[in-house]
DNA sequence: GAGCACTGC
């Protein structure tokens, strides 16, 4: 049985088993927070109004090519023909006061709808100003004085890879310099610095940052990891921070690292300040300006009333979108069934407005919070558009989630062929933020989306549909005003509506904060509750991410981060995968390109089987799926399938499409399969592998028992014993937990389990799930 | 017997 391992807090020690970790230090202060007044031009409070000019997106002229591949005119002389589009754009005219604001002042909130054209116009407004020519500069470092040069650059970051890319490619174009060739087809190749450009762009698997680029494109996860090895970010003269209100974890960990930066003696950067641009399509950016406003207490004294004239004082601009008007309607009463409701809504709006006006189509898209409703409304929706006399228009349903394949997404995004068809798109949350639906003119928003949280006191996150809130509500709305005047239909009330939540949960608020605090720790943050945050973060959650990184072995008993640690973050993995790297390269273990196999496999997205809908598509998958699966579990199942798709020497996409292998999670799959090797081979932990494709051998049961032992240092806090009535009950915690359907385990007893997931979804569910040995817990776990 | 959305030296 495995040791008692309960952890339990006393003052500022923390026990875990027979470890204890002193907290004194990083714990007991109070984060300091709402220090100070704010100068704004303008007021941010007044909300958008809630019914027409709403909405937000990846915005600007750009906006259409996000979801298909722009391609880049070849015409060296191309800026003139964008000139006239940029200069429609409701910014084009604000570009002096853009300019003359940050001339003044360091930081600048900028509001921009929907359509305004501030992701592809404001770098191209700044990047010829004075404050952002590359200088040179001396710096003190080690007692020494170096000279180094700075700025030069302007950074733009964006939450999604397409986002960056489509960008960066639009943009070249207007600038006159466009990106050639296919993009990522070699990641980390070199041709980007034969050719000279004023834009590129930089995302996992793809860089291209031509000689001469002023202005780069990236995600913010990109920008992060920069950060980590130039803490003062000298390349660049200025940041600019677009789609700021989705606030991923990766955009709060960014804007406390750029306070700093901009709140700190700038001696890093040799007095040159750098400038940020923070752009959110939402109004409510008040406490964001607020967070960038109060800086040091110096700087608050030094300007403690005129800050209008300080350089440190925040700017805000609000830039009208390019939106039409959109009437949105609630239901008079709470609706009892959501899906009933939602069925006579379309069938309404279907039989009774048009097909098309002179704006174009007029088709709906219904949000929905899952795929199971998706699916099951699709089902009704077509059952009754079977029923529809000829006079009628036909419906063709398209569903719209992140699981499906590529091609079948990119189907809701083509127009209907023949005529007299209406299109219904039934989607999740992706339609919101990830993707546009063109022609879409009528919106049916059910008011729920299902959001993961995390509770950090069992370590269990939940999977469950809340009501959205009303900067969600606005969102979804406004996505009926892209292309005409639009409709969208709420099924919950207008009081419903106002009793909602401003805005999200931020997401660094709602989950696991291992690798927030790993990344903290790396940059020599001992105070994590201290590191400054637009919303401070939970001390519980703090505490249980440093416990499990002290478990772990990233921390000392000290908190700070030890020689594991620093290797663990060099990873592009979370710590427990990168701790089982670790283990792996252990001649004890010797199993490092099997265990690269199984994480670059898992980390590589949701799930890489797909689900089937059909039974009889089911079984035909499930005799090629047979020869992948293991009586070990899903880790050893995972290997095989890479080992086994290596191996493959014909046609690898008939080979997924045989077996129902999402292609895009595996292409994704063989990228982090080969960016961990390199990486591996470059830490001195293996020698360079054999080239591809290599024969397929089984793994040998030593083997498969060595790498579920790697996995368990990672992972030993997530396991479960059998009980005499058949449940599996955690060894940490307690807890009844039943393997998911999912599963190759799905319905098997095994004396113990080890799992790489924990939800609660309908209820506690282990997923990616191995069987071990009861003794194998108490192993890993005596260090 | 079940699957919100993203991202990374």
């Amino acid at each position: 049985m495995s040791k008692k391992r309960k952890s339990e807090a006393s003052g500022d020690v923390i026990r875990i088993g027979n470890k204890t970790i002193s907290l004194e230090g990083y714990l007991t202060k109070k984060p300091k927070k709402d220090v100070g007044p704010t100068e704004t031009t303008t007021k941010p409070d007044q909300a958008l109004e809630p019914s027409s000019k709403e909405s937000k997106s990846p915005d600007s002229t750009a906006q259409e090519k996000k979801t298909t591949k722009f391609v880049p005119s070849r015409k060296p002389s191309g800026a003139a023909e964008y000139l006239s589009t940029r200069q429609a754009l409701p910014l084009w005219s604000h570009q002096d006061e853009i300019r003359r604001r940050l001339q003044k002042h360091d930081v600048l909130v900028l509001v921009g709808e929907t359509g305004s054209g501030k992701s592809t116009q404001v770098p191209q407004f700044l990047y010829q100003e004075k404050w952002c020519q590359r200088q040179k500069v001396k710096i003190e470092a080690n007692g020494r004085t170096e000279e180094t040069a700075v700025g030069g650059m302007i950074a733009i970051t964006q939450p999604r890879r397409v986002a960056a890319t489509t960008l960066a490619h639009r943009v070249s174009c207007e600038a006159g310099t466009p990106l050639k060739g296919d993009k990522g087809s070699k990641p980390g190749n070199a041709q980007s610095s034969y050719s000279r450009g004023l834009v590129g762009y930089s995302v996992r698997f793809d860089h291209r940052v031509p000689k001469g680029t002023k202005i780069k494109y990236l995600t913010e996860g990109m920008l992060l990891q920069e950060l980590l090895r130039d803490p003062h970010l000298r390349q660049y003269s200025a940041v600019l921070v677009d789609e700021i209100h989705e606030r991923s974890t990766d955009v709060d960990l960014l804007c406390g690292f750029l306070k700093q930066i901009i709140a700190g003696d700038k001696a890093g950067r040799g007095g040159i300040p750098l400038k940020v641009v923070i752009m959110s399509a939402t109004a409510n950016v008040e406490s964001i300006t607020r967070f960038f406003s109060d800086v040091t207490p110096e700087a608050m004294e030094s300007a403690p009333t005129e800050g209008a004239e300080n350089s440190s004082s925040v700017q805000f601009m609000q830039i009208e979108g390019r939106q039409f008007p959109v009437e949105i309607t609630h239901t008079p009463k709470p609706v009892a069934d959501i899906q009933d409701s939602m069925l006579k809504k379309i069938f309404k709006i279907h039989t009774e407005e048009p097909l098309q006006d002179k704006h174009g189509r007029c088709d709906i898209l219904a949000f929905l919070t899952g795929q199971e409703e998706i699916e099951s409304a699709q089902r009704l929706i077509e059952e009754y558009a079977a029923t529809l006399p000829a006079n009628v228009p036909k419906i063709k349903v398209f569903p719209l989630f992140g699981q499906m394949s590529i091609e079948a997404q990119h189907e809701a995004f083509q127009p209907i062929k023949g005529g007299f068809t209406r299109k219904v798109v039934l989607s999740t949350n992706i339609a919101e933020t990830s993707v546009t639906v063109p022609g879409v003119r009528y919106v049916i928003d059910c008011g729920k989306s299902k959001v993961k949280q995390f509770r950090p006191k069992i370590s269990l996150s939940s999977l469950l549909a809340r009501p959205i809130s009303k900067s969600s509500a606005i969102q979804r709305a406004g996505r009926a005003g892209r292309e005409g005047p639009g409709k969208c239909h709420r099924l919950y009330t207008e009081s419903s509506y106002l009793g909602l939540e401003e805005a999200d949960l931020p997401e660094i608020l709602r989950s696991d904060l291992l690798g927030a605090v790993l990344t903290m720790k790396a940059t020599g943050i001992d105070n994590v509750l201290e590191f400054p945050l637009m919303d401070p973060l939970e001390t519980e959650a703090v505490e249980k991410a440093l416990l499990h990184l002290h478990f772990l072995g990233a921390l000392g008993d000290d908190g700070t981060i030890t020689e594991l640690g620093r290797k663990m973050v060099m990873f592009p993995v979370t710590a427990p995968y990168a701790r089982v790297l670790l283990a792996a390269a252990d001649p004890k273990f010797d199993c490092l390109l099997e265990v690269i196999d199984i994480i670059s496999c898992i980390t590589a997205g949701e799930d890489i089987f797909l689900q089937i809908e059909s039974e009889e598509a089911k079984e035909e998958a499930e005799v090629y799926r047979k020869e992948l699966y293991r009586r070990e579990g899903d880790i050893i199942t995972y290997l095989t399938t890479m080992q086994l798709y290596f191996a493959e020497n014909a046609d690898r996409v008939q080979w997924c499409k045989a077996r129902k292998i999402n292609i895009r999670n595996m292409k994704q799959a063989v990228n982090i399969r080969k960016q961990l090797r390199a990486l591996c081979v470059k830490q001195g932990m293996m020698e360079q592998p054999p080239p591809d494709p290599q024969p397929f051998t089984p793994i040998s049961p030593d083997k498969a028992t060595n790498v579920l032992k790697c996995f368990l240092k990672g992972f030993a806090l997530k396991t479960a014993i059998l009980a005499p009535d058949s449940s599996y009950v955690t060894s940490h915690g307690k807890h009844v937990v039943a393997i998911h359907p999912a599963s190759v385990l799905h319905g098997q007893k095994k004396e113990a389990i080890m799992f790489l997931e924990h939800v609660y979804t309908q209820k506690s569910y282990a997923k990616k799930v191995s069987a071990i040995q009861a003794t194998w817990i108490v192993e890993a776990l005596g260090f």
